[in-house]
DNA sequence: GCCGTTTTCGGCCCGACTGTTTTCAGTCG
């Protein structure tokens, strides 16, 4: 079994946790609770960095000690400084850490005083009082470690960005409603730095000194505010019915800049930061930028301001993850971002022939509105029988209905499909049929319990097939329903850059898929990236803001992401015979012959 | 435990809020 880099991070989080139990300096903890984050971020396997010798001291976080660790666990499946802090814990104190409220010096007071180490133990040990006559505790810090595990069984983990967006917006609606002097809100925190979950929704505003705490007190009283966590003059955090967390701070205009900043995050991030601004003889805090010699405050009105005063460009929130890229800012190495405009075309669309919602002419219409040069049709293939895919017969009558709507509209119209790649990798499709289309997207729907080796094998039979455009939605995972099939990412990507595969960035908010870090890796090897909605309905187009978003996340320039591409270009590109369709892509003639950014991580 | 165009030793981000406290520890982000 590969070892993910998911499995290593886990491990330094816990072992980070655990040396907290301990009392472990903060600083250990922090070494370690940083390398488990840029582990987790890291677009390279370890496993296969170490195979290939590289040195994992040069990840920024991990010096001798967490590269030893790193590599006895890849070799022996075990860390025995883990094993040891485990064993010279009491058992269940992780658990107990778990619960909001609950730190380590609680876990700690309650399994030693109490010898409690479950969540059902603390219940008890509260409903009976002895949680509250533990020195330092009391009646309502034990009620408070009580709702914390009830909400808690109502919501575990994190919510998936498409679902947190959209209350956050609701959120954002109504408070500037009630609150007209509210000048800015928005939404801050991972919500803003796109990541793929959110664990709470941070907004953050502008409101007069004396208007700030009603701003709070609107949100309290919100109806689907189900419990209210704190609520002071400057912040107050709320638990939605949803089991959202929404945190709520505000500030001055002349000092928002910094308040933006800092609660935009991540952890990482401005911890590096800060460290970076200590080096200057700066503090850093949400309110401004001390100069510890004098003690003078310069204030921000806005972000952009607040970097260059320490001497950055502007590093955008996709980027803030606290891994290199305030390096790359100081060497001026930061790429120039794709953005939603430079996208030309959407490649992923159903229409109510398979499983859509609309009719072909709404879809044409809706990308038409996008403002796109080109757009491709991908109905299911017949293998799809539960989304009404089409048989060889109804697909080459949609392509005469195509052909017969061009003339109408004022876009590009390819005649596509979303072919199922079977359980062996063969298509669903004749060959002769395939090559008729303008873009085949090779999709797995079936099958998904394969292992790793089979499933890698099965992909990459389809993306040696000449008419296969994109591989489409590679993991096949939904955000918190179902999981990603099993596959070795490295050798799909290196399969995909060989055979002049392009891989889908699917925009669907429930799949985001690939994800950051795997499109990071694609982009690394030069692999075509297509960002697209799959949109079964004609209101979805927009949600490419999602994609858009991930080949953010993963450095992507215009470059990098095939439909981009003008028109000409990319009719030039999908005519091109495979493999040699890469001369086209790599030499392309709209963007500007690229800062070739470094990524300071060199990969194996 | 990590890190260094000041340093291989001596630093290491910073503040709001809560509850139990007569001045602050714990937790969170």
């Amino acid at each position: 079994m590969p070892v993910t880099n998911e499995e290593i991070a886990e491990i330094f989080e816990s072992m980070a946790t655990l040396l907290e139990m301990k009392g472990d300096t903060v600083f250990k903890i922090r070494a370690y609770q940083r390398a488990a984050r840029t582990i987790s971020h890291l677009s390279f396997s370890l496993e296969q960095a170490v195979r290939d010798e590289m040195d994992l001291k040069k990840v920024p976080g991990i010096g001798k000690a967490i590269s030893e660790k790193t590599q006895e666990y890849l070799e022996t499946g075990r860390i025995r400084a883990y094993d040891e802090l485990v064993g010279d814990l009491p058992d269940g104190v992780l658990t107990l850490m778990s619960i909001p409220g609950i730190g380590s010096k609680t876990a700690m007071l309650i399994t030693q005083e109490l010898g409690i180490s479950t969540v059902e133990g603390i219940e008890k040990a509260i409903h009976d009082g002895a949680l509250a006559a533990l020195p330092r505790m009391g009646q309502r810090t034990a009620d408070n470690i009580l709702r914390h595990i009830q909400s808690m069984r109502t919501k575990d983990g994190r919510t998936p960005i498409g679902q947190a967006l959209a209350v956050a917006e609701d959120v954002v609606a109504i408070l500037r409603g009630e609150c007209p002097y509210v000048e800015q809100l928005y939404p801050a925190g991972s919500l803003r730095r796109w990541e793929e979950t959110i664990g709470d929704i941070d907004l953050v505003g502008v409101a007069p000194e004396e208007c700030q705490a009603a701003v709070g007190d609107v949100l309290v009283d919100l109806p689907s505010v189900q419990e209210v966590l704190v609520h002071g003059p400057k912040k107050t955090s709320v638990i939605l019915e949803e089991g959202i967390q929404v945190d709520l701070r505000l500030g001055e205009a002349y000092s928002f800049g910094a308040m933006l900043q800092y609660f935009s995050g991540s952890q990482q991030h401005n911890i590096r930061l800060r460290d970076f601004a200590n080096r200057k003889g700066l503090s850093l805090n949400e309110y401004g930028i001390t100069t510890l010699a004098t003690g003078d405050v310069a204030r921000f009105p806005d972000e952009e301001s607040f970097y260059e005063y320490l001497g950055l460009p502007y590093i955008v929130p996709e980027l803030r993850i606290g891994l290199n890229e305030i390096d790359a800012a100081q060497a001026g190495a930061l790429p120039s971002l794709v953005t939603e405009a430079d996208l030309k075309g959407d490649l992923h669309l159903h229409s109510e022939w398979s499983d859509g919602r609309d009719p072909i002419e709404r879809m044409i219409e809706a990308a038409v509105e996008q403002g796109y040069q080109y757009m491709a049709l991908t109905d299911h293939s017949s293998g799809r029988g539960i989304a009404n895919g089409l048989s060889n017969d109804r697909l080459v009558e949609q392509i005469g209905v195509l052909r017969d709507l061009q003339a109408q509209y004022p876009i590009t119209i390819l005649c596509g499909s979303e072919v199922d790649i079977r359980a062996d990798g063969a298509l669903d499709y004749p060959d002769e049929l395939l090559a008729e289309l303008d873009v085949v997207v090779a999709s797995v729907h079936s099958a998904m319990g394969q292992d790793s080796d089979t499933m890698t094998a099965r992909i990459m039979r389809a993306m040696e097939h000449p008419s296969v455009t994109i591989i489409g939605h590679a993991s096949t995972r939904l955000l918190s329903h179902r999981s990603p099939v099993a596959f070795d990412i490295e050798a799909l990507l290196r399969a995909a850059r060989e055979t002049g595969t392009a891989m889908e960035i699917n925009s669907a908010p429930e799949r985001m898929d690939l994800k950051d870090t795997h499109a990071h890796r694609a982009r690394e090897l030069g692999v075509p990236l297509a960002i697209n909605t799959d949109s079964h309905h004609f209101t979805s187009l927009g949600q490419r803001r999602f994609g858009v978003a991930i080949a953010r996340r993963a450095w992507c320039e215009s470059r990098h992401i095939l439909n981009t591409l003008p028109l000409d270009q990319f009719l030039a590109y999908i005519r091109t015979p495979k493999p040699h369709r890469m001369e086209i892509f790599e030499s392309r003639t709209d963007v500007p012959d690229a800062t070739n950014f470094a990524n300071p991580l060199a990969t194996p």
